[in-house]
DNA sequence: CTGGTTTAACTACAGCTGTAGTGAGAGGAC
DNA sequence: GTCCTCTCACTACAGCTGTAGTTAAACCAG
């Protein structure tokens, strides 16, 4: 259970733009880049050449893979949601909390003012979490 | 209580170096350039002129501001420590969660694994900050 | 006064990001 | 076969970041 896998530990950081089109991969491997151009459309409103020069670079960055399919490609993400969440995550908390993260919990907490049933959900979250042999 | 300062919300992101000054000054300001450089030197090995190029960037932004003081400036932080975190995260969750506040909690409640004694912590934070107005 | 030390100002430069233009090759409409 | 269209590759360029070098002004030691 508690493998700490140091493997795959993604060196990457995503920028806000990335992660828009990251998020379209991962709901949906692979896509054409046409798919993707069409998808972001409705609200960002990219010129296709800047989503086709960022699938180049997340290609580079080794974020998204290709494949060739007949004259075009197929990207697909090529490392999981998880593990960029989890980068972004503790970059983030590094950067702004100097890597505490109860500082970071009580601070979110406290901005959301949760609803007494979501206090409870997260109650309970924190109970399937805890570990027991920590002190 | 609730005043919900729409006033002076950040406009700025600061880089993780930024960061890093940005939190000397909040511990103190205000205070010299070669203070910073050393309270610096330490842990980072900035060379004096690169702090004072960051300096010199987070007054344009106003991060920061100088009071001369002979023949050097005194830096202060120009905004709050709290309103920055504030801007920081929101654009964390904004990114790598779509802005969906329950997701983050959950995430860093399962990755963190606390103890026992943290999460009776973390509910009676929850229970305090408990919205009952709320649904 | 004169030269060394410190501060501050300006300049440099590479890498990343956002945003796109241009050109070349491949496929389909006629 | 010829031309239009789409995809991809390459190029461009400005703004931000990390990191510093250079220059000029100012102050202190002698």
């Amino acid at each position: 259970m508690s493998r700490n896998k140091q493997k795959g530990r993604p060196n990457v950081a995503l920028s806000p733009q990335e992660w828009k089109l990251m998020t379209l991969l991962w709901e949906k491997s692979p896509q054409p880049a046409y798919d993707l151009i069409e998808a972001l459309a409705p609200r960002e409103k990219w010129h296709p050449n800047t989503v086709r020069t960022m699938l180049a670079r997340l290609l580079q960055k080794r974020v998204v893979r290709a494949e060739r399919y007949k004259n075009l490609y197929l990207y697909s993400a090529a490392l999981s949601r998880e593990d960029l969440v989890n980068a972004e995550s503790s970059s983030f908390l590094e950067r702004v909390f100097g890597g505490a993260l109860r500082p970071a919990l009580i601070h979110f907490v406290k901005k959301q003012r949760l609803s007494p049933e979501e206090v409870e959900e997260m109650k309970r979250i924190l109970d399937e979490n805890s570990d027991p042999s920590k002190s």
